[in-house]
DNA sequence: GTTTAACACTTAGTATTCTAACTGTTCATA
DNA sequence: TATGAACAGTTAGAATACTAAGTGTTAAAC
């Protein structure tokens, strides 16, 4: 028996994503955004011309649908994007980022890739490559 | 210019992150309870005979006292633990599992091994360790 | 053509975790 | 000893994301 639960990788990943989280936040939180909605308008501006629906958002995020739904209205009355009923189906709404949304997205992806820079810069070049297929591997498995 | 963000370390442990999580709530809430609080209540079983008190919880955890204090609340007056103001210091509680809680430890802990071990079964021994240097090193430098 | 099922999104209500402000305790120091 | 700072925990209120149940739309089956 030992008494102790031993999990060192799951214990691992939850603390270093925490860790990025934050990290993130703390830049994108004086753009008075939180990183979370930062990325979405950063999503949204990549993929708007090619008819972005709520549905795959939830996708991209992992989110349920209705978590998308109250993202996206807060962005919405904040007047950082909008969201058009397509004409070719009802059921469906397109997103597109607005002017206000658009000033920030550089602002963003610098916020994101420094913390990307920092996380790894203890690592050499060659450490990072394989560090990256270990996390692709794992993650296609789980 | 490329027009993409480009931060595939951090979505993966994001992605890893959320996934490991998912999967062990799935497993913990058969027991009534989700996975954050089978860790809780896992680590105050193992810690209860040092004096563990709420701060102590808030640093392993990376919470706020605030949100142990709610926590440790939801657990105790559902008869999982207990919380005593020890003689020697009145600001602090010392906490400790009771045996309604005693009794799923060994639950909690097989629950959460079994999703570590699902978690590196794609990798060899030798990637499983060369993984585990890295996200300590990452971890450290954070 | 109508009905049924699947789809896309919304609402209501709940969980968790946070920050800021608070109560009370202990320690240092003057 | 008193007083002020630091400490430990609590409360109130906000934000986020969830589930379950709902509305309306489209596609499939008959």
């Amino acid at each position: 028996m030992r008494g102790r639960k031993d999990t060192p990788y799951s214990d691992l990943f939850q603390l270093i994503g925490l860790k990025l989280k934050r990290k993130a936040d703390e830049k994108i939180n004086e753009l008075g955004l939180n990183a979370q909605q930062g990325r979405m308008i950063s999503y949204i501006y990549e993929h708007q011309d090619k008819g972005l629906i709520q549905n795959d958002l939830a996708e991209a995020f992992n989110r349920r649908g209705a978590s998308i739904t109250s993202m996206l209205q807060g962005l919405e009355k904040k007047g950082y994007i909008e969201r058009k009923i397509p004409a070719n189906n009802e059921r469906q709404k397109n997103i597109y980022v607005l002017p206000k949304g658009a000033e920030l997205i550089e602002a963003f992806d610098q916020a994101f890739r420094a913390v990307e820079k920092e996380s790894i810069q203890s690592l050499t070049e060659e450490e990072q490559q394989t560090l990256k297929e270990l996390l692709i591997k794992i993650n296609r498995s789980l």
